[in-house]
DNA sequence: GGTTATAATGTAAGCGGTTACATGACGCCG
DNA sequence: CGGCGTCATGTAACCGCTTACATTATAACC
């Protein structure tokens, strides 16, 4: 019977510690020593408890270990309902370093059916994850309300005012005042902003950084072109249409305060008839993929490299107690055609505006 | 606080189910009633003791539940490492119908780190997840070659020969068909056909519904004009490189079998100066985001839904035993500029090629 | 009223590991 | 040769729940 033939029903009970304890004849201690690795057992014995395991196809229990061992090799990642494609980089680069440290990811999206307080209270129940990695989230306030004592939290793209939660964030400000200056460079002056949702972290930064190089550059910031959005292609659509039917003159520029709120201002835009850069030049922020194929100057935010930032930060605390240094990643500036001005346009070229540190 | 060695800081110790017993003066059996809710407790009591609780900040631990209940509430999900962008959308799928139901997602992406056998392995132990979502994979065979008894183990979008697990696919077969007749009707003749990896079970079918079409419409299928990819944007670009080097006339259209590899070759072909669709008509294959702004032909791959039908047959067979029926979703054509023909192209109709059944 | 079905709660034995502590074998030393 | 430190292993008490079974109170019946 050694193939795997089919059991009928009976649905076969997995092995257990003492089943292997039983076979090799030695304690269930030892067995446990064994495949733990935390403590010194003898080639022989090791060898005769590994032959046992085999020959039984014995697994050790995840629950059991979880319970016994305060320990779930499992981290949790929160990510925001809007980060649509967006995440998946982020997800992809905290999964590489989790894997790689013999980590799993529970991954949990706040959506329609669950709130963040109820996901991180759900994911902080004792033998859940053992960390928890946290998304940039509109409303990040209540978190720090949160009984943490007992789990490390690593705040990804976001701070919380008044917490001392590690945070992986990258240079918005730098990022966004680097594209002020592409576009006045470019000969803009007349620069309208679409921001995020109000409060939300990205945003703010970002607006901030706007703020710092209009000022420098002595641009009279006006509070008329600064639109509203909410970071989703339909939200950028919808601010297009909004200031055409308001009847005013296009801007010599729209910056967006993210690439998904640039697409459908692009699509708005063309639908009405007009052309960008031609009419408008148009800028996002994120750099996704389909900046590039529609030519979408923007700035490249380090996703991937974040999440493994993160991850790093949570095996490091959660292994060795090894409290991480907060740091901001730098953005890189993307410019492409869709920003050129009335001098023509560099596309393609690259720059890095800001350095990391602190 | 020395953060040196000790916790000097006062941990504060989760309060257990006996806590909330004690405190409430009723069993600790009566409490866990009332937690689990799968027996009646006296109205008065279950106040009483969630008073109890929320005084104490009591969280049911996940380990002790999932050991003492061999219930993890918890899906596992596996990807294969070609998904980028593409699996975000299952996921979210997966995750929408999980967390109706009260499920955690626990999502992992085979790598270079771990390999999909070792995947399985390690969530198949006990306690880890309650139900497995395997999606496509090239070497899906060795996947029936585990002990699967105890878990149920549900198969996206591919099937394994010789194996009895449920399968959530969509109709490829049907959507190469369509999209061969379409490029037919638009006065193609010598079409071309980029397939994905050899063995994987996507590039079979669609190639599959490629001959099929092929022959009834008369066309003999010119094995040369068969190129190899590997449904990375890298391969299709490479695949135009050679074709380009090879000197051959180019076809009427290339039929790439997904569009990361199409959005290459697209590059690719314009990099050489060759326009699209004037030279040569394109297609894709899942309808990407990016498809559409890139005016891409397409057959738009029901990956969210494929997601949620999963998750929802993984819900039902944990809590009611359900065993689903084996189901092909419908898929759709999406046509857009890139395919057109002599007579031109009526960019944007759609079309549904396939009926859903078996 | 006595018997019995029914509902609410308590008792305690697991679930399958981890780990503090005890034990015994061995080598080394004065 | 007795004493002692080391190392490998065994013993058994948890970890924090679930649940079968026992118990008691209450309702229902003849």
């Amino acid at each position: 019977m050694a193939d795997g033939t089919i059991t009928s029903g009976v649905s076969k009970v997995q092995p257990t510690l003492y089943d292997v304890s039983r076979l090799s004849g030695v304690s269930s201690a030892t067995v446990s020593r064994v495949f733990s690795g935390k403590a010194r057992v003898s080639e022989e014995v090791r060898k005769r408890v590994m032959d046992a395991a085999r020959q039984l196809a014995y697994e050790p229990s995840h629950a059991a270990r979880a319970l016994a061992g305060r320990r779930t090799q499992t981290l949790g990642a929160i990510f925001p309902e809007i980060a649509s494609g967006f995440y998946a980089d982020v997800l992809a680069g905290i999964d590489e370093v989790a894997a790689e440290s013999g980590f799993d990811v529970l991954a949990s999206f706040v959506g329609k059916r669950r709130s963040r307080p109820e996901l991180v209270k759900r994911l902080l129940r004792q033998g859940r994850v053992d960390a928890l990695l946290v998304l940039n989230l509109d409303d990040s306030q209540d978190l720090k309300h949160e009984s943490i004592d007992h789990l490390p939290i690593i705040l990804i793209d976001h701070e919380i005012p008044g917490s001392s939660l590690p945070v992986i964030g990258m240079d918005n400000v730098g990022g966004a005042e680097a594209m002020i200056e592409h576009l006045f460079e470019q000969g803009h002056r007349r620069i309208a902003l679409l921001t995020g949702p109000e409060g939300n972290f990205d945003s703010d930064q970002r607006l901030l950084g706007c703020r710092r190089a209009f000022a420098r550059l002595g641009i009279p910031l006006d509070e008329a072109l600064v639109l509203r959005g909410a970071f989703t292609q339909e939200s950028g659509a919808a601010a297009a249409r909004d200031y055409l039917e308001s009847g005013r003159a296009l801007p010599d520029a729209i910056f967006c305060f993210n690439d998904a709120m640039a697409i459908g201002m692009l699509a708005e835009l063309r639908r009405a008839g007009r052309s960008v850069p031609g009419d408008v030049a148009l800028a996002g922020y994120d750099n996704v993929e389909a900046a590039a194929h529609l030519s979408l100057t923007s700035v490249a935010s380090p996703m991937r490299l974040m999440g493994q930032v993160a991850a790093r930060w949570a095996v490091d605390l959660i292994t060795r107690n090894e409290r991480p240094v907060p740091h901001r990643l730098q953005v890189r500036l993307v410019v492409r055609s869709s920003s050129a001005g009335k001098h023509g346009s560099r596309g393609g070229a690259v720059r890095t505006p800001s350095a990391s540190g602190l």
